[in-house]
DNA sequence: TTTCTCTTGCGATCAATTCGCAACTAGATA
DNA sequence: TATCTAGTTGCGAATTGATCGCAAGAGAAA
């Protein structure tokens, strides 16, 4: 079954290269490969290292030639995270459902949210504005569940401290 | 009534300035009338551009150190635009409700989106996951209703092409 | 007015990304 | 399978966008 998915991935890739007079070559599919088996958005160079596993010899901008043409055809997505620390992107594979990225501004950590009603507004918008959704990035910047404790802690200090 | 509003905002700023530390300087207060009184986005050279009208001394470096402040302080918003040239940033005032960017990666266009479900998402994301939302950011890109009517010509072009 | 910090202007610097070009290779064709 | 050709890569230099360090300048509390 993950195999199958994998395959069908593969092939979608492949395709769609070809689609647009791109050519699947071993640094595409290595670096396509990564960002589909990560689980999590990786930044350029954390591209480079895990794909360098497989082909030492990739450089750098042939990973964010490689990102780019990907992206255009929509098989990996794009994100700031709010830009918690410096301005780099991270990027991760698609998958059926679009879900959104949760950044403390606090502790830094990032949290990945679905909710059916961010399917229904983009339809909505789609609908009422007569737009063709290609990507949606919704990124929310804020604080998490325990920062809004200790912060609520800090407002009120103990006697003690 | 413009200008109390505008008081208004003017007061509000000196105010969160203040409660922060932070010291209400003529070019932080030139940098935040040039957002708010634009009703678009704007780039850091183009804030620039505009306030040095007002501070002809004004470096970039201040116009950068003003908009992080403002940014920290919830009185402006810092928004990608998909990125539809370079990697630069955008700044705009933030208004009582949160809106979406649509930018056509055909056309370049950028539309300003409003929508009842937005506010209605981010509410539900506070609510299930005890978040507390400073900054919500939705950026949608696609093809305009214009641009879309005219891929699909190209789709099939007319027997004189 | 004086004083104490926070800020600014400035140029240097940094980080992230892109570019130019010769060598290489995917994949169409013979 | 060998050949051919346009898309791709590796490499280092260059560019872009943003940040830093420091001395001089200026809010605002007293």
């Amino acid at each position: 079954m993950v195999l199958a998915k994998h395959l069908e991935q593969r092939r979608s890739v492949t395709t769609q290269l070809r689609e647009h007079g791109l050519r699947l070559t071993r640094q595409r599919k290595v670096i396509a490969d990564v960002l589909q088996q990560a689980g999590e958005h990786l930044d350029a160079p954390e591209v480079l290292r895990r794909a360098r596993k497989q082909l030492p010899g990739l450089h750098l901008a042939t990973v964010y030639r490689a990102l780019e043409s990907l992206k255009k055809l929509g098989i990996i997505d794009e994100l700031d995270l709010m830009h918690v620390n410096g301005h780099g992107h991270f990027y991760e594979a698609r998958t059926s459902k679009d879900h959104m990225h949760f950044t403390c501004q606090q502790c830094r950590a990032v949290f990945e949210i679905q909710d059916e009603l961010f399917e229904r507004l983009k339809r909505q918008i789609e609908g009422r504005h007569g737009f063709t959704l290609r990507v949606a990035r919704l990124e929310l910047g804020g604080l998490c569940a325990r920062c809004a404790v200790s912060a609520r802690e800090n407002d009120h200090p103990p006697a003690s401290a």
